[in-house]
DNA sequence: TATGAATGAGCATTCATTCAT
DNA sequence: GATGAATGAATGCTCATTCAT
């Protein structure tokens, strides 16, 4: 019970530092905001977490994961570019909708903090791009794309639109329909470059 | 003499204080750097700017105009819109080549700061968006595109890719032929939208 | 015990403000000064005080509420004027000696400082006026004081008095025999407004 | 003319220096609301002053010579007291009447300042009473007086009765008559000390 | 383990004073 | 002399972090 106990303490932290960050952003939101947020004392979240800079991290971290999770791409690398396309967005628009705070944290407010964290995303984001740098020769190479498409910057075009409607749907309330959504792009970014 | 030594000091407190935002970040940022790296005391920052937070909002203001000046849309309503998204685009990622720093802060740092800054920043993407709009209802009009788009989609589509380069082109060092770049993406884009 | 703690650590704060306040007066004391006096840091001086001026305002409040406490003039006002006289000014001294520099905060700084807070002085002031007036009128009433008298003159020249040996008081390090300077003061007075 | 001029600059400075300082206090006049009052620059208050300290001295010092020119005592000392007391009273406030700002600086600022000056306010307070005290003493001398008064006590009495009476006529806009004010004052005290 | 009182480094801002014109 | 742009020392206040309980 003191484990299971300890747990929920560290998640309702977690939760409560999820809830603050996406509202003020990292640099307006103070420790004890979190603390009387989570219902706990200001010392507690050191108990969990060595630093501020420590929990934001963790939150990204732990968001990041949870896409991916979400969206396992590596699976369905054999099927056709547009099914995969269209997995992937809907798969992302899916998430942002389901954890808005979240994705507004991890979305917006990386840059201005850390240089550790500004390289840590960039890695994400390379990441990311090289998935769908795969994802693009592979479909290529399968003669469902047009050979002539310079790969890189389609991918980036595609990693584009990620956080650019994440923020549209985190910023709306409104309840999008996400599969609908992801088709209608990857049906306009499909024409333009299969074969 | 009096006036343009006014003016320079002015110039030079805004061009160190884009320098040092784009590298530390708004909140990183202390007033006496910026002082120390324009070369001036930190009360004449004061004589300029009422606060911290009124240099940043000056520099966002200006930068945005530039960026709207240089790229003249509203000029070229009347062509294609192939020639149209081409000019945009490509406009918009020679700015950001030239202007590297300025693009940095102006993309990146606007939404930890203040709630009235985060929705200066909204208008001013919504204002983007509607251009992209018009535009791409001109082509559905004139025939050239698809008319079963949705052109809200296709905008932020098309938005989508404006930061997202921007900050490709200024993470990078490299230089970059923006004009092939901007050629490439629209092509892709205006495959998938054209009739 | 926690409470104990909490207490005087509010307390030495206090004490130590009083301290620093009367010989630097309220602009030329910084706060630091008076967290090192007070042995705390400065931080620990906002966890009970607002502001600088919230901490100067409690001094004079305190202040003022101990001297009424320690002269209550009400529960006199059925005596003859001779005695109730003779208790307020030898109650006023002595506080003023007992609280020399309480008196010296309470007594020179307030005019300086803050319009909200010279009104309060102002409003304290006159309520001695009025408590004193309320005195003479009652005198006058029973016959013992000259029916010629105006009264909110006279009540003015004995209130005047009060401040005045306040800081004759306060300023010298003698220890006067407040009792005797009282009776000296007020018998002058009665002989000029007794019948 | 260029003697007229600059003398008539050093007067504006004084006078704005007085009814700004009058109305918000010496720490919280900054020297620019002095230039801008006295229509001059910043810079030619220095001309004038080595710093706002002296500024404020030499007002004082003014105020006072003035105060002591416009009720020269001396010339009085072979009357009696009864006209000497009234002379000096109704000539203190008449003065104040007259010079409303100037008084207000010179009664309430000093104390929190600079401890060179309190000590001078210090020695002009214990010349007034001294010259107090030599008038009562005469006046016992002669007869005129109670012999068994304290005359110290005596003088500082008289002395509490001048700034007490100055603020109130100072604070309050209503125009007294002096003369009959200072009257009914000395009608009292004389009463209270006469033979 | 959990707490929150205590801390002090860090920073935006003010304003008396200087000095080149 | 007269000016006001430029300066930087000085200071109130914040908030991440510690540690005794």
């Amino acid at each position: 019970m003191e484990a299971r106990r300890k747990i929920s303490k560290r998640d309702s932290i977690i939760e409560a530092a999820i809830e603050v960050f996406s509202q003020k952003g990292y640099h307006n939101t103070r420790m004890e905001e979190i603390a009387i947020a989570a219902g706990a004392g200001k010392g507690t979240i050191y108990e969990y977490f060595s630093s501020k800079m420590e929990l934001f991290h963790d939150i990204l971290l732990t968001g990041w994961r949870k896409i991916e999770e979400d969206i396992s791409v590596d699976e369905m690398a054999s099927r056709p570019v547009a099914e995969q396309l269209l997995h992937m967005l809907s798969g992302h628009l899916r998430y942002f909708q389901q954890n808005r705070q979240l994705t507004r944290v991890t979305i917006c407010e990386v840059k201005t903090i850390d240089q550790e964290l500004v390289e840590w995303a960039l890695q994400m984001k390379e990441e990311k791009e090289k998935q769908v740098c795969s994802m693009i020769a592979a479909g290529i190479e399968r003669g469902e794309l047009r050979p002539d498409l310079d790969i890189d910057i389609v991918s980036r075009m595609i990693c584009s639109l990620i956080p650019y409607f994440a923020s549209y749907v985190v910023m709306n309330d409104l309840d999008l329909d996400s599969y609908r959504l992801a088709d209608q792009i990857s049906a306009v970014i499909l024409t333009g470059i299969k074969k």
